[in-house]
DNA sequence: GTCAATTACTTTGCGTGCAAAATAACTCCT
DNA sequence: AGGAGTTATTTTGCACGCAAAGTAATTGAC
C-alpha cells in the first residue's frame, strides 16, 4: 500500500513518484501503445483514428473545426490528414465561398472503414478492465484538468 | 453545463465526446504545452524533466534502470541522454563490471539546475490550480490505468 | 478602391515514442 | 575453449505535437 518510507528518502518537490503529470503521461503512452495493436487491424493510428471518430461524427469541416473538436492543432492535422487522404479515407476540398478554407469530408471507404472500428471501444474496455465509476471519473478530473489549461 | 443533448446525437461507442482515452490524451498534451514555458528558462523539455528527476534522485544508474524509474523506452533514452549530455547536465560512461552496460550521472552543473527547477513543481501546481484530493484522485486513476496496461 | 491587419492553413525544425532490426558484450552449456 | 542464446544499448524509420515562420485569401479602415 506505500510507496513512500521504502527508502526513507528525503521529501521533495521534485520527487518523481509524487509527479501526478508523470503518472498522467506515463498512462497515456501506456493507452496509446494499447491501442496500437487494435489499431494497426485498421490501418491507422490513435491520433489519426480520433480524426476519424470526429470525423464519423460530423464531416464536411474545416481544419480549424476539426481541430477545435479533437484538440489537436492545425499544424498536426495538416499532414495527418494528408496521409488519411492518401489511404481514400477523407476527401479534402477548397472551400467555396472562401478559398483559404478546406473541406473535410469521409469517403465511402472512410465510412465503411466505421464498422470494422465499432469494435474496438470494447476491445480496449476489456484490456483497461476499469469500473465504469472509476472511468468516468477520471474522465471527469482530465476534463477539468483541460479546461483549466486551456484559460491562459 | 452539459454537452450531451445538445443536439440530440445517436447513441455510439465512437462518440469522441464520450471517450475517457481522448479526455486523457489532451490533458496530457495540454499539460506539456504548459510546462513548456516554465522549462523553456532550464532549456529542458518536458521528457528531459522527467529524466532528471529521476537522476536528481538516484544517479549513476543504467539506462534500463532509468527507463524502469521514468517508464520510458531504451530507445527514448538513448538519444534524450545524448542531448543533456551534450548541455553538460549529465556523464555518461560505459560500467566497468560489464561494457554493454552505461552508467549516467549527473554532473555539478547537472545538480546546480536543479535548485532552478524546485519551483517549477509549485507554478505548475497554481496554473492547474486543482483540489489536493483531485489531483491525488487523478494520480491514483493514472496509476491504476499503467498497472493494468503492463500486465501483458 | 486600396492597403494594412487578420485569418486559415502550410511548412519547417526539433524532440519525442516506439516497434523492429542491428550491434556488441556477456553467459552458459558442453 | 567455442558457439548458441541472452541481454544492454543503439540505430532506423515513421508519425506525431507544436512553436514559429511563411503563404495566400479575406476583411476592415479610411
Amino acid at each position: 500500500m506505500s510507496t513512500e518510507d521504502t527508502k526513507a528518502r528525503p521529501a521533495s518537490s521534485l520527487d518523481l513518484d509524487r509527479q501526478i503529470c508523470h503518472s498522467l503521461y506515463s498512462a497515456t503512452n501506456a493507452l496509446v501503445r494499447a491501442y496500437r495493436p487494435m489499431l494497426a487491424e485498421l490501418d491507422l493510428t490513435y491520433p489519426q483514428y480520433l480524426v476519424m471518430m470526429s470525423l464519423w461524427r460530423k464531416d464536411k469541416v474545416s481544419i480549424s473545426g476539426l481541430a477545435g473538436h479533437t484538440r489537436f492543432d492545425a499544424g498536426t492535422l495538416t499532414p495527418l490528414l494528408r496521409r488519411l487522404q492518401k489511404k481514400g479515407l477523407v476527401d479534402i476540398q477548397v472551400a467555396d465561398d472562401d478559398e483559404r478554407r478546406r473541406i473535410i469530408s469521409v469517403t465511402r471507404q472512410g465510412r465503411s472503414l466505421m464498422r470494422k472500428a465499432e469494435k474496438i471501444p470494447g476491445q480496449i474496455a476489456c484490456t483497461v478492465d476499469m469500473p465504469a465509476e472509476d472511468a468516468l471519473q477520471l474522465k471527469a478530473l482530465c476534463e477539468v484538468l483541460v479546461s483549466k489549461l486551456s484559460v491562459d
